[in-house]
DNA sequence: TAGATTGTTAATCGATTAACAATC
DNA sequence: TAGATTGTTAATCGATTAACAATC
């Protein structure tokens, strides 16, 4: 079950397989082959099955995997079991939009607090939530079992920030500033860049993929 | 230079390149070998060298790559040296989030419009710009030349959406609507997961990468 | 010219796919 | 039991890295 390196590829593929299972299980299919999810995934069934396999054994011969428990299986592999609590760093459009977006919290993704260093905004009011001052933020993190700061800040301050996040010990760094952080290595970095995406979007656009 | 079949992993490369030369041209400096880059983005030199090749010989022996050209050289790859029109479908917080966000605008991406289905929102002026009714996103996207169409409305109308950007010959979805969307081979779609981003995060926690 | 560094071929590594024996 | 489908090993494919001859 706790395999050991299993490649990131392999990870990426998980929340697609965990969507697709949401689906099957609200069209009310309780069971499911490798065979038949690889049509509906556009995959290889040899993927599917060699990607949970890293896990361990899910399925049945003769019968496929049994749609709810293959769901609460990856579901668990992720994470989502547990909850985990998060700050936004940097309350403009891009964080309050996040703040606003109600669907990380039915994932167990919990916002306790977003900070700006803009004190124009401090006491502010988002969602019943008030934009502290960045001067709060190490003691917040602490106190309240901080694991995830989202950086919604712009890159030249991105930098300074996460100096401290590392001293806070945080566990994990949700990086929307256009910037590659330097972190140890026990502090996980998912960047979401968004101008790379569009840049790719614009290429595939050019050369006709 | 037009080279056919460069795999999307090569692709995935080429902004980060663009923001570490654009870094060097901020620092004053004018040429670097792919050692010294290969050096700063923790990548092989091998890898840099390769990746140039595939779209030409941007280097010189002994001396290494100019930065300026070599900047220019993979924003013209990208597409960058050409505009790109935009429309929002969704003028919910990350819709009007990605129109506040001016960054997009300096590498050509330029939002056109907005669109809602929200009567509600029609008419309400973000940044100048008025929320129009999803009766005339068709018209509308014909008749100022849309390349690309952003998607952040909920999964269950995205596809509906879809199918009508396919029948105005979009070129181009960006989509941050939690779900796949089936497209002609000759549009291009660019998948934001907000929420897979984050999963992968709460793996990674877990499971000290 | 000598030194540096590319462009490119060849070797390695890892990820995906195919095949099939195990088994429900 | 016979049929279906997994778990898993082996084969293939593609991407990354190493090596080095070409050349500035």
């Amino acid at each position: 079950m706790e395999e050991k390196d299993i490649s990131q590829a392999v990870v990426s593929r998980l929340p697609r397989y965990l969507r697709y299972l949401a689906d099957l299980k609200d069209e009310g299919i309780e069971r499911i082959s490798s065979q038949e999810l690889s049509k509906r995934m556009h995959v290889t069934a040899s993927q599917i099955r060699q990607d949970l396999n890293h896990f361990g054994g899910f399925g049945q011969q003769g019968y496929g995997y049994n749609v709810e428990s293959l769901y609460l299986e990856i579901a668990k592999i992720l994470g989502l079991d547990h909850q985990h609590y998060l700050v936004i760093i940097g309350a403009g459009n891009l964080g309050q939009a996040l703040l606003n977006y109600m669907n990380f919290a039915r994932r167990g993704f919990i916002f306790k607090g977003i900070f700006d260093s803009n004190p124009q905004l401090h006491g502010m009011k988002i969602r019943d939530m008030e934009v502290k001052p960045m001067e709060e933020l190490k003691d917040f993190i602490c106190e309240n079992n901080i694991d995830i700061a989202v950086l919604t800040i712009p890159k030249a301050s991105a930098v300074a920030v996460t100096e401290q996040l590392i001293e806070c010990k945080i566990k994990a760094i949700w990086n929307f500033a256009h910037v590659d952080l330097a972190v140890p290595e026990d502090v996980q970095v998912e960047n979401v860049h968004l101008s790379d995406s569009l840049m790719k979007l614009s290429y595939n656009i050019r050369r006709n993929r």
